[in-house]
DNA sequence: TAAGAAATTGAATTCGAATTCATTCAGTTC
DNA sequence: GAACTGAATGAATTCGAATTCAATTTCTTA
């Protein structure tokens, strides 16, 4: 490994040009130390002349602390909703820490991403992919927190901030029933998404109790082009439908799959959206609020959840106690034309 | 500052456990050094018994490395293409880096950003916000390498790869005049952003080319709803707009405004795309390939964009030479419905 | 088999800033 | 003015792995 000289100038550098020791220095960079105001403006004014930063290894070597947070998001996440990074990344450099990514493929790489953030030494990880018992514990044991952003454990003692998707869901389901429907179908995530599954079995299960029989399913993979399939699939004729028996009701485990479903039904199957046939989703994504789509759907609340999740993480790194470790903040149902939502005195 | 103690087995632990001496140990985590492979393993079984990973600061303190590479993006490009950090995080981690995002909220953040950035010990950047010449100068005396993405520099040694905007905007604009448009409109994106500077810039100095006289021109800012806006104003009867004297093309500067311009035409002013109206834009954002829009658009190949910068990285890393320090990306024109793009032989 | 070359090994040093601890100095108090 | 308090300072140590260089072992080769 080649060594190349650096010509950085180090703390022993400025203290020199500043007629005083290298420990003073490294004091005049501390918010709070024992030393004069007089001597720390005039080491400060030495170390603007010669561009002196202190380095970041040596320091965290011993402080042991390097200010960055790891931040694990699947790249469905990061494309989907892209707006999450930002927020969150925002919220960590409020608290002070800078963001290190780790795009993650699958939902399951989270174990080997967790691993490679602790060996670059973050002070701590946010994670928006599942993390196994075996991989929280080892990041306890190194003593770093981990925050699990709309990601859910057993581990009673594990850090959590989510959106309440079930509470959502449910809310949802009833409020379509109430409306009149009764022919549902639903689209959901990939099998091993455990967002999907919240949604999609709040969903059904509200909608059982209130004695709405089997509901057909699609199961996509977050995708415009499954949502597309699907929306095919169960509105299309194929299956021999009739209007008869025909869902009155699609809802989608996110917004790309429902923007899906909505064009197919739309463009391919010349059904009318809302009149012929509802489409929800999840999320709120920038498009399905245009004109061309306003799909009724639910949307989370990431600043607030990216707000309280830095909270978390800097409260654990701090030792403050935590007063309450697993926050679940609702969801907004926001109603748009996608969707009829009220009982239709013309039907029947 | 607490000092806390990470139980965390450092060399030393590992060279007791294996019974040999810490530079032993140190030289069984390198790919190539004097050690035998007996040794070796006997090590690196050591190490995994006791779950050791060599600590991060310390190694980088002497190798001067920290394998992070500061990504520089604006909140826009992050949320307008969130595809493009995927793709150059992607890129980054096969060159072996790992990603540290530096998001700007401003386009001329980017000095502040670059600041923080070495200030980490990020081993170089990869800039999509401009730099200063000072700020290049900067990186250059601390020996960080910079690539800019999208970005352009008077610095003639400066490593840069960009999507050739201008030969894409130019080309749309000929292959429009050649359809027989004649009026044109112009929505751009803000005065300080470079890339919409490029692209408007040269679609105008085309049509000027080819005799189109003054073109209207609105002032966006990248967002859907600065487009919508656009889109009245321009196409609008505010003005005492008549079909002879609307434009038949609107250009945006980027595909989010182009969203709200064809939506401002078809459901505000119920004009008729293509037919009425065309509208294009630039990007190629999944929204604008949905069938409720079918964008005509130009895409830039941000895999391979990606793909280079971070071999750029890599060599100027290595003191590779670099053979071409700028690269220019031809863009791809996407041909949807959103445009008339043939000669209307029923026009006139 | 002796001399020399090559491969391993370990003791000591290095990277740069933070911290400990002893020391100095100025300011109080009686 | 002696004794004491508190603040400011600097010498020395520390963090943990990589590297240098001298020492040792093993392998060649004449």
């Amino acid at each position: 490994m080649a060594r190349r000289k650096l010509n950085a100038p180090t703390s022993y550098d400025v203290a020199r040009h500043a007629g005083v020791s290298q420990a003073v220095v490294s004091r005049a960079f501390q918010p709070v130390a024992p030393i004069s105001d007089e001597t720390r403006a005039k080491v400060l004014a030495a170390a603007t002349s010669l561009g002196y930063q202190p380095n970041a290894m040596a320091r965290s070597l011993i402080t042991k602390r390097t200010g960055l947070a790891g931040v694990l998001l699947t790249e469905a996440t990061l494309r989907d909703t892209p707006d999450l990074l930002i927020v969150l990344a925002q919220a960590l450099l409020e608290q002070g820490f800078q963001p290190l990514l780790f795009p993650c493929t699958h939902e399951d790489d989270g174990g080997t991403a967790l691993d490679k953030a602790l060996a670059f030494g973050v002070d701590g990880v946010v994670s928006g992919v599942s993390l196994s018992k075996h991989d929280l514990a080892q990041a306890r044991v190194r003593q770093r927190p981990v925050v699990l952003f709309n990601r859910h454990s057993t581990d009673p003692d594990a850090l959590q901030v989510a959106c309440d998707h079930a509470s959502a869901a449910a809310l949802l389901a009833a409020r379509l029933y109430t409306a009149g429907h009764r022919r549902f179908a639903v689209v959901t995530g990939p099998a091993d998404a455990p967002v999907s599954m919240l949604r999609v079995d709040s969903f059904l299960g509200r909608l059982a109790e209130l004695g709405v029989g089997p509901v057909p399913s699609y199961e996509g993979d977050y995708h415009y082009e499954s949502g597309h399939t699907a929306g095919l699939q169960l509105l299309g004729i194929t299956s021999g439908q009739t209007a008869e028996r025909r869902p009155e009701v699609v809802f989608c485990a996110n917004d790309a799959m429902a923007l899906g479903v909505l064009d197919a039904a739309r463009f391919a199957l010349m059904l009318r959206v809302p009149r012929d046939v509802s489409v929800v989703g999840f999320d709120d994504i920038p498009s399905g609020q245009r004109p061309a789509y306003l799909l009724t759907t639910v949307r989370q609340p990431f600043k607030e959840m990216a707000v309280t999740a830095a909270r978390l993480f800097r409260d654990a790194l701090d030792d403050t106690p935590v007063v309450q470790p697993r926050v679940l903040v609702p969801g907004a149902l926001i109603e748009r034309g996608s969707a009829q939502l009220f009982p239709d005195s013309s039907s029947h």
